[in-house]
DNA sequence: ACCTGAACACCGTTCAAGT
DNA sequence: ACCTGAACACCGTTCAAGT
């Protein structure tokens, strides 16, 4: 029997292979200790071989910064899903989804929004999914709009200033910079609803009643 | 006559020397290729010279993120300064000085609060000045309580919710993921003037009328 | 005290060679 | 097509040695 096409040599997918080891290894050393040739000897393979799959280093970074904007992008679409007539359940949900996945996986999301990978020369494919990610908090920002669920802003500073707000929270959780006032999961939660709940009665329309 | 102390040898300051080396080198070639041996070569020493200095390469990293910070420190101090009687615009001021200054140093600005310096063990000098910039920014909302600008919550959280949004807006645009909205200063300034403009009618007590 | 050169283990990347 | 080993230039760090 012919080898299926894909399933060929050592693993059948060295790429993700090679993936999953340098997440594993991200998180065991932080980004400064990551080294390609342990990725390689981790995933079984010549520290050359990587270059068969990645043009370089910087490449396998971003491919590792392109799980984390799909993870994001995904829960996005999911919190869409969840409550499809309920623009503010969304918003309030996505907020809270995009805080825990940065508190989840903070080497990721440092390696997705911190200057190690530069500021241009990005693979086309992490800027597709890094607006996907986008994509949805602005569907959510647009579906409640549309509710007149928000003042009279146009969609795009709104979803700005939201963006920012849940952002923000989520570097410094992430970044340890808050580890005196927040300590634990329930914590984490607590200020993502506090960020939320003040950045509602911000935006809100001023004709609309208290959110509950 | 006899040397002075610290104007011994080769500068006189070989550490400060050495910081200032590294910190061009980190915006000429980005946190990844800012090399140890490099700097010395700027500073006009051998590469072990600096080991006279720092403890390693993690040391010298940590003292230019608290350069970042001090210089953070001092803009949120200058803001007070500058408006004592004006609790509120002590807050757009810092809001804008702290942005800007993301923008003026996205290097240093991602090694403040990126991950490249790991989460813990960190040197006390840099947790203080780090504390002192934060400290700045409670003093600010203080006032601002003190003078019934706010709502009924306690510093801490205002603070924290303020923070988060200037810093993730400084964050997102110090890394470029704005580029298709905030292209110029002009951009910047009206970015951070729309943010905290939403936080504050969020934030600001019911009862006062509208900022202006 | 402060700096140096040699040394060590490791790194990213290239390339001719193997199957 | 995919992988390998040798090679190159570079790195962080240590250490005995110089003034």
């Amino acid at each position: 029997m012919p080898k299926k096409s894909k399933d060929s040599y050592h693993h059948g997918d060295l790429r993700q292979a090679l993936i999953d080891a340098a997440i594993v290894l991200l998180r065991e050393r932080g980004i400064n200790d990551l080294s390609l040739r342990e990725v390689a000897k981790r995933a079984g393979v010549s520290h050359t071989a990587p270059y068969r799959h990645f043009n370089d280093k910087h490449a396998l970074l971003c491919a590792i910064a392109a799980v984390g904007f799909k993870r994001l992008a995904d829960a996005m679409q999911q919190c869409i899903a969840q409550d499809p007539q309920n623009p503010l359940k969304q918003l309030q949900a996505s907020g809270l989804a995009y805080v825990r996945l940065a508190v989840q996986y903070p080497d990721i999301t440092h390696l997705m929004f911190g200057g190690a990978l530069g500021y241009e020369n990005l693979p086309a494919d992490l800027i597709e999914v890094s607006d996907a990610a986008f994509g949805g908090l602005l569907q959510i920002i647009d579906n409640g709009k549309q509710a007149g669920l928000y003042q009279d802003e146009d969609t795009m500073s709104l979803a700005l200033v939201v963006w920012s707000s849940v952002h923000g929270l989520s570097m410094l959780i992430s970044a340890g910079k808050l580890q005196d006032h927040v300590k634990n999961q329930d914590d984490v939660d607590c200020m993502a609803e506090l960020v939320t709940r003040f950045l509602l009665s911000g935006i809100k329309s001023d004709k609309l009643g208290a959110p509950e």
